[in-house]
DNA sequence: CCCTGATTCGC
DNA sequence: GCGAATCAGG
């Protein structure tokens, strides 16, 4: 099964999305646990929460993690060469709120929604401080006319929303396909969604949606 | 044992 | 670039 443009996408749409890699796996088809990761890596998505994960107070050992196949024929005084870096992690900054209509969209900072609608944090992105809560009024997507019935993954352009609607490989299955907000690969309302900003509890009316549909129901 | 992600390295 | 094998850890 080869990685195109759209599986890739959804790979990181997932990944981000805070499934594991077996739940990617078997979403996305054809591929194995392994590959997921080995391709997430790739990719240069990195390191979300693990189970094996560093320990506080206590800085890291370094040490290889599987060295155990063929070794090269080691240099005799060869001074060992130092891992380069432990991939320090890059703090996600917080996002105050989702541009409704970005004049210039920097980078998009995203902040992935977890299953229970909770903004994931990264494991160095304690301080919790809720930003103050955005006046953020989005406007209303409204479905393009041509759109009217299903945008498949043979319709996806730079211009339109890329947000997944069901589970792929199902009958159903099909993308927002509103036009995009300008700079994201999603529409304004899915935006909303993908980079929404921590809201107090009581202004969370709906829980946010997993961008591929949620967890598979089997 | 199950699971997780991380890493290596032959292909 | 890909992913199986293998690792470390929960």
């Amino acid at each position: 099964m080869a990685w195109t443009d759209e599986r890739i996408d959804q790979l990181k749409t997932m990944w981000e999305g805070g499934m594991t890699a077996s739940q990617i796996a078997v979403e996305l088809g054809g591929v194995s646990r392994n590959a997921v990761i080995g391709k997430a890596h790739r990719l240069g998505l990195q390191s979300r929460p693990s189970p094996v994960k560093e320990k506080d107070g206590n800085p890291p050992p370094k040490k290889p993690a599987a060295p155990k196949k063929a070794e090269a024929a080691p240099q005799p005084a060869a001074a060992p060469a130092p891992r380069p870096a432990p991939a320090p992690r890059p703090p996600v900054a917080a996002a105050p709120a989702a541009p409704a209509t970005p004049a210039q969209p920097a980078e998009p900072i995203l902040r992935s929604i977890g299953p229970g609608g909770f903004l994931r944090q990264g494991p160095g992105d304690q301080q919790a401080p809720i930003p103050p809560a955005p006046p953020r009024r989005l406007v209303p997507a409204k479905p393009s006319a041509e759109i009217a019935g299903k945008t498949s993954l043979l319709d996806l352009n730079d211009r339109i929303c890329k947000w997944p609607m069901g589970h792929p490989g199902e009958p159903d299955f099909h993308f927002c396909g509103v036009q995009v907000n300008p700079g994201f690969p999603y529409c304004v309302q899915h935006c909303g969604q993908a980079y929404q900003a921590q809201l107090p509890r009581r202004d969370r009316r709906p829980p946010p949606p997993l961008p591929f549909g949620g967890p598979r129901v089997r």
